[in-house]
DNA sequence: TTATTTTTTGACCATCTGGTCAATACGATT
DNA sequence: AATCGTATTGACCAGATGGTCAAAAAATAA
């Protein structure tokens, strides 16, 4: 039996990482009604039931993944500096995120696929992780326009704006596909260099 | 029988609205997979074989629904206006795409859905009627670029930007709602004008 | 080696789900 | 009222799916 209490051996190790990179893959392509954990099975190469033996069913595998995502999801906000340059820091968040479409857009769409169907399993996390957060980065960017270094505009929907125009190139890939045809992330870096430099470049007067 | 060649009952026009009403509910709020026809049929009050009596399956609602879709979602990008005034043409676009997050998140939610799913049923769409239009309004924009009426930006990504910022409070409206005190959509509006405004506005040298 | 614990699996089950079909109810026309 | 095409439904089915379990196979400890 998988014991909670003892430290899990090497097998399980490697059989738990394998499982949940298998479901990453599944999980996000095709939802969470839309996985099965056949696939998931085949996906990472074990029997359905030994799967059942390290997790206790579908959900428990997609709360794990829900709740390692939140982590990678938060740092790169958790990392703004307070006393770095205003603008650049922000454009470092934009960067990151951005390249986090890149490298990581299984987790993108995850988390998409989960808000999209209202969050039923994440909204705890939002409130706990997320929220106070966000707040406490909205109150340092009010800070930040107060002192005059970043034109005004509101902290929270400037968040929103970042998170959608960034996970964008991961979420809707299919149809970023359809329409261009060099590279868009490469496009992308410029334009949202220059959308996020023309809105928060404080004007003198 | 229900025959294709004659025009329909009202009977027929009554239940087939009512079914993908119904559907559009379902779907927006479960994903393809994540609905069934049963729930199809309680939310129509209609039985699940009467559903099938109107539609040939679970398949044919979904592309019905995405077929009336794609008509009104290019709408507010048809009537951009090559002879208007060029930064109050784009707003005037991005105001309609944030009005329709408001007045349609269902669809919005379906769209989504539909695309994070990798667009299984719309890519033919989406070559066939986006990106033309696309391609057509692309042009126009580095026209008015060309002749100094906006700044310059890849124009692509412009659109890009435009459907994220505007479908993201609809399509992360979970999200949003723990985050937002008050009503989210009147500060987007104020945000976006200020984005968009700022990001075209063409500076004199 | 043997005993013991951990890991793996084949067979199985209950439920859900998309879909069928024969029979029935309904509504318009005569 | 009788007729005929339209609309509706209860009963049913096959396949998919999440999950169980006893037994076998591996790994580990004695």
């Amino acid at each position: 039996m998988v014991d909670s209490e003892k430290k899990p051996s090497r097998i399980q190790m490697r059989n738990r990482a394998r499982i949940l990179e298998a479901a990453l893959d599944v999980f996000s392509a095709h939802g969470y009604r839309g996985s099965t954990l056949d696939a998931i099975a085949d996906a990472s190469g074990l029997s359905k039931p030994n799967i059942l033996y390290y997790f206790s069913g579908k959900e428990e595998i997609h709360v794990t993944l829900l709740n390692q995502l939140m982590e990678t999801w938060l740092d790169p906000l958790v990392e703004m500096d307070e006393n770095g340059d205003p603008i650049e820091e922000i454009l470092r968040y934009v960067m990151r995120k951005l390249e986090m479409s890149r490298d990581l857009p299984r987790e993108s769409r995850l988390f998409a696929n989960e808000i999209l169907q209202g969050a039923p399993r994440m909204t705890p996390h939002l409130e706990a992780d997320l929220k106070p957060l966000v707040d406490e980065k909205c109150a340092v960017i009010r800070t930040w326009m107060e002192k005059g270094k970043l034109a005004p505009v509101d902290p929270q929907h400037l968040f929103y704006s970042i998170w959608s125009t960034t996970q964008h190139y991961a979420d809707f890939e299919a149809q970023v596909q359809v329409l261009s045809d060099a590279d868009p992330l490469e496009g992308a870096r410029l334009f949202l260099d220059t959308l996020y430099r023309r809105l928060l470049t404080p004007m003198p007067e």
